[in-house]
DNA sequence: CAGAAGATCGGG
DNA sequence: CCGATCTTCTGC
């Protein structure tokens, strides 16, 4: 299998990866040769400073300050105190955009992702091209993919949350 | 420095 | 529908 270069990352738009990772293969490797692969089937696209429903919104914080680097890597935060939410930087430098990984094969809600993934804070700002802990392979994924407005950002206003930018796979 | 809210989930 | 649970951001 192929890994995701970081290069996918940065040259491609974030809607344009957002959708490519469905169907992409999720590695997590928990070390003592325990390793879990599963496919993406379900991401959100959170694109820019102009974009309220997107952390970057509220210009750069010592917690979306990763969105502000290149693309490739590891944007984690924790959620109503208790979830890890699993994004992947995208696009250039000082282009603050990232993909929320909503869900895998193996288990569906951002939330549930980032606690099979046993995720927390030191996977912020880690690399996918390099980590031994988290990466992307290529693969793909025989379904029809659909877009739909983003879940759970009712307060970014009219015109961000009714943007189609979740991409899940038909069930 | 206090208070509110959050890219969620699971139980009732 | 509501509580859990705690970090981050905002306003005073």
């Amino acid at each position: 299998m192929n890994r995701i270069s970081k290069d996918y990352f940065i040259e491609n738009d974030t809607l344009s990866i957002a959708k490519g990772l469905i169907g992409k293969t999720l590695v997590r490797d928990f070390g003592k040769g325990e390793i879990l692969k599963s496919k993406i089937i379900e991401t959100e696209a959170y694109i820019g400073e102009q974009d309220l429903a997107c952390h970057a919104s509220k210009g750069k914080t010592e917690r979306n300050k990763i969105m502000f680097e290149d693309g490739g890597l590891v944007y984690v935060y924790l959620i109503y105190g208790m979830y890890w939410m699993l994004n992947f930087v995208t696009e250039k430098a000082d282009h603050p955009a990232a993909a929320l990984i909503r869900g895998i094969e193996e288990c569906s809600g951002p939330g549930r992702v980032g606690r099979l993934l046993k995720l927390d804070k030191s996977f912020y700002g880690e690399n996918l091209e390099t980590s031994n802990r988290i990466w992307i392979e290529d693969s793909i994924i025989q379904s029809k993919i659909i877009a739909t407005p983003r879940i759970g950002i009712d307060y970014s206003g009219e015109i961000w949350k009714n943007k189609p930018w979740r991409f899940v796979v038909e069930k």
